[in-house]
DNA sequence: CATAGGATTATCT
DNA sequence: GATAATCCTATGC
């Protein structure tokens, strides 16, 4: 399949809930050692923000060690621990010295589908639905990992493409975030309207 | 179909 | 020592 154009570190130097809505329908690639290349449609995503007005945020606390890249580049992976077991990934926003970043929730296998599957251990027949959607299974289909903390989304191994000319162009749908304790009722999650492959499906 | 509970560990208090 | 931006399975409608 043909990649769309590259985004340029100057789309994400800016708020995050400018960012998100407009990461919808874009493509997440990771291209693995041995040549295979997997890559998903952004469907789901998330907006946390670092200028102190949101409490879901990692950076709401001020800069620690395991969020240290969110006050880093635009454009690059915050990869970190969700509950013990699942690895979540983000693409940090705002200039170097701000934080605030987008969370991938949940992506459309395109290519490399049968490899995801294998990734996530699921059986060769399981729906597509299944495989990338929740921040912890989308990272895990696609063998993003802590390592890839810190790593540039603009090139290289993990890459974030705008959509390809005659890619779908989806209608975005905005509601509260997800599985979050604090800042529930913010409406800072975006989603592609009516897409199969959403962590939690419309009514 | 909906909801509840357990798993499991890095990070921060 | 408690918490956490979750997922999977089991159970009950």
């Amino acid at each position: 399949m043909r990649l769309g154009p590259r985004f340029h570190a100057a789309f994400f130097a800016r708020s995050c809930l400018e960012v998100a809505p407009e990461l919808v329908g874009a493509t997440l690639i990771h291209r693995l050692a041995d040549g295979v290349r997997l890559v998903g449609r952004i469907v789901e995503v998330e907006a946390y923000l670092g200028d102190g007005s949101d409490p879901a945020s990692h950076s709401h606390r001020g800069k620690t060690l395991r969020n240290s890249v969110m006050f880093g580049p635009p454009g690059h992976l915050y990869a970190y621990r969700s509950y013990g077991i699942h690895t979540c990934a983000n693409v940090v926003c705002k200039p170097r010295g701000q934080s605030a970043a987008v969370l991938f929730r949940a992506l459309e296998p395109l290519e490399g589908v049968v490899r995801m599957r294998e990734l996530r251990g699921l059986a060769p027949d399981a729906p597509a639905h299944a495989i990338a959607s929740g921040p912890g299974r989308l990272t895990q289909a696609l063998g993003v990992t802590l390592e890839h903390n810190g790593e540039s989304l603009l090139r290289g191994a993990l890459d974030l493409r705008r959509p390809a000319p005659g890619d779908p162009r989806l209608e975005v749908d905005t509601s509260p975030r997800i599985g979050i304790r604090r800042g529930v009722e913010l409406p800072y999650r975006f989603t592609a309207r009516g897409h199969p492959c959403l962590s939690r499906l419309r009514k």
